[in-house]
DNA sequence: CATGAATGAGGGTTCATTCAT
DNA sequence: CATGAATGAACCCTCATTCAT
């Protein structure tokens, strides 16, 4: 429960963009679910696409910062892998609303991939290949395939149990986060077939 | 080149929907595409979303079509799961613009996932799990992971490379093709691990 | 049942114009339940409004008709009023949807009422009000009254029946027939009050 | 004049409805004559519909109030019957407007007449016939008519006056008004026949 | 005669944004 | 800060009418 006015309406915006999606967003539902007035969304936020904007902003901030803290880190590989799984997998449980707009809205949209949009991704990804490569480098991981093919594997997988979880608006139980990470760490690893 | 104005129409509207997206596409841009009056579209189409539906269950169509024949076929698992990647990546080389509607405007929509679209991710998920409970069965998968986290996997593994391609408006080249295939495979039997 | 193609549409009309009332009433609709095409709707009929017009035509041209019958014939008064609630009970048990159709988009349509449309009413209420003024002539009617005034009474008693069975879309029996007719009489004739 | 920008749009779709009838009438128009822009209609207004039954519901209240209070007085039946009367031609006086739609939109109209609509006109109905069996049961009016043909009848005569003065535009001035009142109730109540 | 594809102007409605209070 | 009335461009859809076959 945030006091000032500013973080109420991000906040109710968050909730109806997921609900809604972008498109089918209304000011006015911002403005209805946050409990103020019409004019002060405006008042606040330039307008819709400035207020979903922040609300982005906000996302790549902590997915960026996550990275390269982990690119830092002297942590081996494998944790390092998991590290990324569990982000996802905890700003859901935190913040769904944040990671369903993600996955709804931003990271397929055609619409939002323009010039700046593609840009990000391409750091998003360039960082996790950093990652990679690094692991191929230490041996850790297998170099007859490219750095952004394994990127490109381990990130969809990700967003594969992601976007079931938002698309089903599941819930993230602990266990389940531990299983969930198990699997996918286990399969990109090792591969799903057997011996 | 088609000849009959309902199915210039349809690509018309496949052009526009992948450049606009859905909520950007006005009828107008569809009809000036296809290069008809502005009421033929609504002649042959009941409305925009109508025309949408057509587009998208041509997709599901194709898409169930290939799973049922491959979960029917009594061909290798490794193989099946080569040819689902390969419908994947040659739908992409000879219709983008369905494909790229899929990714950008289907599969991940929060505006989709409502009733009937849900269903729809659930039969492609469990055709496709059927076909990794299969590869199971026979020794040639693990066992010790859920067949749908498998199927979580790999279809986000694929789905990872279809959106940049989508995102990028890439070629797929059949040299580019068979090098994808081979490493989606590759990481999703054996692993990325070193060894 | 007509045979000729011309009428079937003119029947057909009558059936959808009453149903649904001019404004709400499509071409398509007519050639549908008339079960011709289109188009021929067109080859037959300039427009829209020259196939109401038609329609509403063919109601004048009976009501002046026995207007000017009984006007000219030697029946006495009562008789003559008789005839003329006589005249839209039967026509309304034969033909409906033609009533209907007066009631409902002519009989109090501003937009009917224009120039031409007003001239057809006011000679219908002049060809009734020379059977008024006719009978009091005769001493038959009450001379302390307006031959006009009656004529409003009169002709507003039977529209409003006639306006209760178009609306509650009820059927005319013989008997229900005649009791309309001896009720209006009675009490336009002696008055509904008590001696 | 009034202040309210609600209430000048009310007055000022009480116009054009007039003028132009329902469909005729463009939301643009209401907007023009209000003096008020495109959107502010449906600021205040849901759509036409809800306009169109905002002053349709007002003349169904004032009539059912005038009715209710003659139904409860204890004035005698021929008052009740001439105050009938006077608020008809009363209220055309102050509200032309009011009237005039309720004549020409709603009173025959096939469209409105659905579900609701029919009801409105049952109570309509039902209490001024309560008025006329009262009348019977005092031995004012005879009791040798059901009291529902007494009620058309009645009713039917002044709708026809209201609807001449609606069609022709017509101003009521104070001695036409009373002139009406008595020609209606003489003729009602005493008949047209000469002694 | 008969068909139905094709046209496009017109109208209701939505909604982001502005602004006076 | 805060409100919500006011604006108007934009868009989907309808449907009378035309016309090629």
């Amino acid at each position: 429960m945030k006091n000032n006015k500013q973080e109420i309406i991000v906040e109710a915006a968050l909730e109806v963009f997921r609900d809604k999606g972008y498109a089918n967003t209304r000011m006015a539902d911002i403005a209805r679910r946050a409990g103020v007035s019409y004019g002060l969304v405006y008042h606040y936020f330039a307008g819709k696409e400035v207020l979903f904007d922040v609300i982005v902003e906000g996302w790549w901030g902590q997915l960026y910062q996550m990275l390269k803290d982990e690119g830092a880190s002297d942590t081996e590989c494998r944790e390092k892998l998991e590290n990324i799984i569990k982000f996802f997998l905890d700003t859901y449980a935190e913040e769904p609303n944040l990671v369903s707009i993600f996955v709804t809205e931003v990271s397929r949209s055609s619409v939002y991939h323009t010039a700046g949009g593609l840009a990000k991704f391409r750091t998003f990804f360039s960082l996790t290949e950093e990652i990679m490569r690094e692991g191929q480098k230490k041996g850790f991981l297998r170099s007859d395939i490219g750095p952004h093919y394994l990127t490109y594997i381990f990130l969809g997988a990700i967003e594969a149990f992601i976007s079931i979880m938002v698309l089903g608006k599941e819930e993230v139980t602990r266990e389940r986060r531990d299983r969930t990470i198990n699997g996918i760490i286990k399969v990109f690893l090792f591969g799903a077939g057997a011996d």
